[in-house]
DNA sequence: TGTACATCAGTGAACGCGCGTTCACTGATGTAC
DNA sequence: TGTACATCAGTGAACGCGCGTTCACTGATGTAC
């Protein structure tokens, strides 16, 4: 459950509420979705009484936006070494980044609901937005690399193709990578993604027309 | 606050609380997300007291599948209404379904919630099935007209086409299209999903690749 | 047209429950000397 | 090495609160005759 085997329960103090709380609340995040989540839960879960958790956290929120940045720091460093052990290839490096997003979703889902969908305000919590931000300008850059490539002519804003990209990989996820309507597909969501990439990716003129 | 004005309250019956409580309950799920929507406070914003919910709905999950249910079906008519008024033109019909896919989705957000963010079992209410399925036909029905001018060698299936589309617009509803991660983007959804879609589209090779 | 009666759709009081939060407390740990 | 003391990180009991749900009740409505 928890990280980290020293935070195993010794005598009166825990070790390492802090992180177990964390913890817990990416577990019941991922069981009873976003607003489903307590501190008096998670504290059980931590075996610890309900008070203690305010010895670490103000309430609810800092819990959520703590397990969301854990979620973010991983997810941009998943990005950019799906990015750099790709390069100096483009094209394969913005695909693998395209791939390290969906598979971020699958190996961790409670961070990823903590982060996309518990509607916490990025603004309020610094820290917060900038491993946010990190995160999404792996993919900017991927993109960037990318287009180098085009005529000045026909090249869109870089931010641009990234935010396609970002919002199909998104609505993968959270179409057809978990329970929910449209999860009776019949494409794995992993194949859905990489031919809905490789057709964008064909109409920006970055692969040829007529290759399989 | 009630869509039927009908509604409003005459004496010691209200006249129309079930309706009254689908309505609430998608003000709330709107505020508060949609988990944090309860049957106390719908009855409270129907002005009702705290035990007539239950003449009409077994509890809480009811009240939301039925909102769900009369999204889904508000859904398709979109849909159906966008993609019947541009026919006969393929290409036209397709953008039209997917713009009106945001529209729906920007107009009546309590539904779209309702629908896609509260975790509601598909599955388990045979009606809430049928009306979603009716909405993704009418994608799918125009990626078919639309493909059909493709051919055959390269002709992809029509699901896979339109389960595209639906995470795209998916994706740039949740991201850019409300408060979030993304919503800070210096692109309009509206411009963002269009862009995306007309440049899978070309990938597709349904639209002049020297075509503006 | 009037009346008796059945049914419907609410009331409001009550209950048990779990949560959030506070607080005086105490066991464990670290440190100065 | 031992001791006194400060600080830290928990306990657990307590409180008020709102929710879900039930239930005997009652006002309003519809209908048979």
């Amino acid at each position: 459950m928890s990280r980290d085997p020293q935070s195993a329960r010794k005598g009166y103090h825990h070790g390492n509420l802090r992180q177990a709380l964390v913890d817990a609340s990416l577990e019941l995040v991922l069981e009873k979705g976003p607003q489903g989540f307590t501190i008096a839960e998670a504290a059980r879960k931590a075996g610890v009484s309900p008070g203690a958790p305010y010895r670490h956290f103000k309430g609810r929120d800092e819990v959520l936006e703590e397990a969301a940045r854990q979620g973010f720091e991983m997810f941009a460093d998943l990005m950019e070494h799906a990015y750099k052990t790709s390069q100096p290839a483009p094209l394969a490096s913005f695909e693998a980044t395209g791939r390290a997003y969906l598979a971020f979703a699958r190996k961790f889902p409670g961070h990823y609901i903590a982060m996309f969908e518990s509607g916490l305000p990025l603004a309020h919590n610094a820290a917060l937005k900038a491993a946010s931000d990190r995160a999404f300008a792996v993919l900017t850059r991927a993109a960037e690399a990318l287009i180098a490539r085009l005529p000045r002519d026909r090249r869109p804003p870089a931010t641009m193709v990234s935010h396609h990209i970002w919002a199909m990989s998104h609505g993968v996820v959270e179409l057809f990578a978990r329970p929910g309507p449209g999860s009776a597909t019949p494409f794995p969501a992993e194949d859905l993604l990489e031919s809905g990439v490789g057709i964008y990716l064909r109409g920006l003129g970055l692969i040829d027309q007529d290759m399989q």
